[in-house]
DNA sequence: ACCTGAACACCGTTCAAGT
DNA sequence: ACCTGAACACCGTTCAAGT
């Protein structure tokens, strides 16, 4: 058959990716194959290889929405001046969206990549636009120039509660602790950076 | 057939995680597969299902195995009284592991079981006796029989130090950072801990 | 240029048949 | 009691054949 008239292609990669981000919210990552969503879409599987990769490929793309979703959501917290308070904020806007859309964070940062699949640079991108959000919000707890700790106290907040969101996620939060996600990330953010402001003014 | 004499039942269970272990700590978990590792056994698919419920239960046996290697990674780690310096030890101990056993690690956290496998009770009971270890370093933080305080820390650092060794263990801590894991968590553990000080001292 | 459908090389899991 | 080997219902991916 040649080109179906049904759609352009830009269309069908668009009915793809809303197709496969349905999946995985309603069923988990591991509904996520390339023959559901050629199904759910009416075309053949061979059809998705003609617009994406494979499915490594299809994932990122939807993990690039998840992400733009998730920077959305830490545009909602408006920074006042007070690291602690704003750190704060960030946090509980990030566990927000973890709340809203389990699934589709855990595509975004559980999905294991085969090792043929590198993350696109523009997709390395769009978190360090997320991380710069923390840092603007840090940067008052240190010396001025000082980028090396703003990155470092950026990095250590950013792995933690990723950290926390993994747990929660995969139910082995729960095993250990009646404690929510957004109730560590507090006790979290307001000591850790409690305690970068104590050493800064103790040196 | 009948049963072969070639093992009894305890050996061929002994013999197929040492197999399953072998395979994920040469190609990572996603070579774990029943067939590949019936044929390295030298037995049928078939067979593995008279040993073990499923594949998931297989996996589960292999991270009890892992737990009690952490475990006494960190129990190397003698503590000395002082909150920050042993739970600093404790946390690079953790991130030795880490890198001494990067696909076991991700067996025992990143591997996400099917929906119908539950964690057996045991599983927990060794998690909680890790996090023992880093209760009782952290308890002379906190008044005496403020348990919920020592337990929320601990939770705290035991999600965060996940969260670094999940970023590390995927390849995306490099996409972000020069930093390596061991040095975010010594930024997290001693601002973190030196945080909870200052807010009892503070009190 | 792009879609189909078959094909290939894999999976996890079950189970009748054998000993 | 336990092992085999075939079977079932799936996978991702490729590609000749069609329009």
């Amino acid at each position: 058959m040649a080109r179906r008239s049904d759609h352009t292609r830009e269309q069908l990669t668009e009915l793809v990716l809303g197709e496969a981000q349905r999946l995985v919210e309603a069923e988990g990552f591991k509904a996520l194959t390339a023959r559901r969503v050629a199904e759910a879409v009416g075309y053949s599987p061979g059809t998705l290889y003609n617009h994406f990769k494979n499915l490594d490929d299809l994932v990122v793309q939807v993990n690039a929405r998840t992400l733009e979703l998730l920077d959305g959501e830490l545009a909602g917290a408006a920074p006042t001046g007070d690291p602690q308070a704003d750190a704060l904020a960030l946090a509980l806007a990030y566990f927000a969206f973890v709340e809203r859309h389990p699934r589709l964070w855990e595509l975004l940062f559980e999905y294991r990549l085969g090792q043929g699949s590198e993350l696109p640079r523009w997709f390395t991108g769009r978190i360090e636009a997320i991380l710069a959000r923390m840092a603007r919000v840090l940067a008052p707890l240190f010396a001025p120039g000082d980028t090396a700790g703003v990155e470092e106290a950026v990095q250590v907040l950013w792995a933690s509660l990723h950290g926390i969101g993994s747990l929660a996620t995969s139910g082995k939060l729960e095993v250990v602790t009646a404690r929510s996600a957004a109730q560590l990330a507090r006790s979290l953010v307001v000591h850790y950076v409690g305690g970068l402001g104590a050493a800064r003014s103790g040196e």
